[in-house]
DNA sequence: GAAAACCCTGAAGTCGATGTAGAGTCAAGC
DNA sequence: GCTTGACTCTACATCGACTTCAGGGTTTTC
């Protein structure tokens, strides 16, 4: 099958398709005489697997690492373990943090109730006043933001 | 005082100050004769307010639009609010997309208790399973993945 | 036979920084 | 007065996981 066809039925787009193919995820294909790439049966199954991990919001690294060791000739899955395992630490993680974020940006909202003059305004000034606070260095997140 | 004193006071890194600068939301400070930065109380202002919204994991062009309503005369907070239960709505609804992700990982997991040989492994073979589903349409999200 | 829909490559843009290279400036110690 | 080290400057590269763009070639459909 063609780019078009993988893409539809993986629900993937196409550029992200030759995407994955640069990033070593997805085997290059055979090329048609045209040059179009021709995908079979085992590149969708594969293309799926790679789209379940990334609906689970694990990253291209560890994707590589579970796709490596389902190749690898019988081993045991503990390390498929330790690598989920590790995955749902990072997810409980962030899911921790933005509660707490929740929580500042719920009492910031409740210093102002209904609309009045920006001066007076306690969202603003509330900003302001606990800015003081040196800020926590940068983590690193595997799980992110808000956004 | 000199970059480095202002990033010292606001516990942020000198690149990001200039950086901050480069995207408009710090405005350009004076220079003294040898190049440098001269910063003035009001910019130390600006910069933690900004710092503190990023803390609140707000986007930069969420802090420029705070700012520019910050400096504006003499009108109504109601944007002010709008945009900070606009930003709790991305937080709120991130925070339920990763619970159910959670749930889905760890279910996965479940599949596997004991460390075993990988062609049975629950997980590879969940992961396999569930693949062909059709992934919901990428979404552009404010409030980020897992890592 | 022409237009629409598909495919190709390669490069640049997104976000919010962080890190690097290479050069200029400054204060302290000898 | 000279060196060492800390600080500052600009400009550019890097991260992750794509997305978009420019500029073509090919296939399908009317």
């Amino acid at each position: 099958m063609k780019i078009g066809t993988l893409a539809e039925a993986t629900g993937t787009p196409v550029e992200t398709i030759r995407f994955y193919e640069r990033e070593g995820l997805l085997p290059p294909p055979a090329r048609a005489d045209n040059n179009y790439r021709v995908y079979l049966p085992a590149h969708a199954e594969r293309l799926a697997f790679i789209r379940q991990c990334r609906n689970l919001d694990m990253t291209l690294d560890e994707i590589r690492a579970l796709i490596a060791l389902r190749e690898s000739p019988a081993q045991d899955c503990g390390e498929v373990n330790a690598l989920l395992d590790e995955h749902i630490g990072h997810v409980a993680h962030r899911i921790r943090e933005l509660r707490a974020l929740e929580k500042d940006l719920k009492s910031l909202r409740a210093r102002c109730a209904s609309p009045h003059a920006l001066a007076d305004c306690g969202i603003l000034n509330g900003l302001d006043r606990a800015a003081a606070a040196p800020a926590a260095p940068a983590k690193r997140r595997h799980v992110h933001g808000a956004h």
